[in-house]
DNA sequence: AAAACAATACCCAATATAGGGTATGATTTG
DNA sequence: CAAATCATACCCTATATTGGGTATTGTTTT
């Protein structure tokens, strides 16, 4: 394999020069340019063509979130690694959102930027265990825990029904039973989650991952 | 600080074996038991009062998925790291879920479990990164790209007031127009949408994340 | 300037839904 | 074994929703 061709973005000129020295202890790296925001980074990605991007997060005019999302726009598979000094969850999990490859605090850039590097290559998701942390809760947090409305199996079944998008009718055949016998059972279901509609009802249940 | 003492849950022989020499080379980790399945995990709890539990995915009886349940329905603190050789996508997004504090490949074990212990005790997340990167796409999946219906602004105003669970009457407060507009509105945004109820556009509005 | 689109508003009729009942057999629970 | 719950099914009526129209006023686009 060639030279590991990286773009570096990041404003504070001291941490820049240190990536930069970091960097040049393997000729393996290659530091196309760096520059202080991500001004531009759709022309620099053509007239630069790296293997892989850096990327800071907090920085003046256009920061790394947005030269994220400008960088996915024109290139969906060029790994871009972010960079923070911050444990900040809020900027963290907007970054993975917009298909940010890792993340990487910059407390440990020293011992882990080579590796990181490669595993980006590799297809990996070089993170921080503390970020990777923030990240779990995050997932775990968004199926968090259900309120119990205390719904038979049978009324999940036809909850399940209706936010599918089926009319009480359609759930009836689907499920073999008498329209009426639906009707019962939607009742009851209305009561329980304290709702007044289809539409509230299907709301309510894929909002709050009722089922 | 003392020893840290894990238990261990591993099917296979050998490896609980291996890893068992593993911890052996510090003596910083005390191997307190370790069993073939989560069977009576619960009173393990108790008994040997672990500061750290290692985990095998796949085993019989008693799997590690409703192990961590388990474990998780007494003790939400204690971290618990998964193994596995498979990269198996469905286990780990589960894992992840139901509250794993990190997730290591078996391939990356002898180099990395050490570490992985310091860090999950340190509340970080060990993940070997190609694990990371399956977790990443699952978050950036599920706001994934949105199918364009050409919605205008107005349409997706009340789209989204349906979808709050609104009928179309408060809608038509709640927006300060006639009913009959919202009617208009509506019956294009059910063309648009190709859907022929209210719970059908939710539903749809909902599960793809259109507005 | 003509054409297309967006937002507004109304008409009518057929169908669906919501809320109020009652009832029965089967199963689960105390 | 009695009581409670679940799943089934039906009745009635008022209201909501849907699908079919037409129409006016601006605003964009061509």
């Amino acid at each position: 394999m060639g030279t590991i061709k990286i773009l570096l973005y990041e404003d504070n000129q001291e941490l820049r020069l240190s990536l930069s020295a970091l960097l040049g202890f393997s000729d393996e790296f290659k530091l196309l340019a760096s520059f202080p925001n991500c001004e531009g980074i759709e022309s620099h990605l053509k007239m630069f063509d790296p293997d892989l991007i850096l990327m800071d997060i907090d920085m003046p005019i256009v920061n790394g979130i947005e030269g994220l999302k400008r960088v996915r726009k024109v290139d969906n598979n060029i790994p871009v690694v972010m960079l923070t000094v911050f444990e900040d969850n809020k900027h963290i999990i907007e970054a993975i959102q917009n298909g940010a490859t890792g993340y990487i605090l910059k407390q440990h850039l020293s011992s882990r930027l080579s590796d990181a590097i490669h595993e980006a290559l590799e297809g990996g998701a070089p993170m921080s265990p503390l970020v990777a942390s923030l990240v779990l809760k995050h997932i775990s947090k968004s199926n968090r825990q259900k309120k119990d409305y205390q719904l038979t199996n049978r009324e999940k079944e036809i909850l399940q029904s209706l936010t599918d998008g089926n009319s009480y009718k359609m759930v009836a055949n689907i499920l073999g039973i008498a329209d009426g016998t639906v009707r019962t059972h939607i009742k009851r279901i209305y009561e329980k989650l304290d709702v007044h509609s289809q539409a509230e009802a299907v709301s309510k249940t894929l909002k709050e991952n009722i089922i």
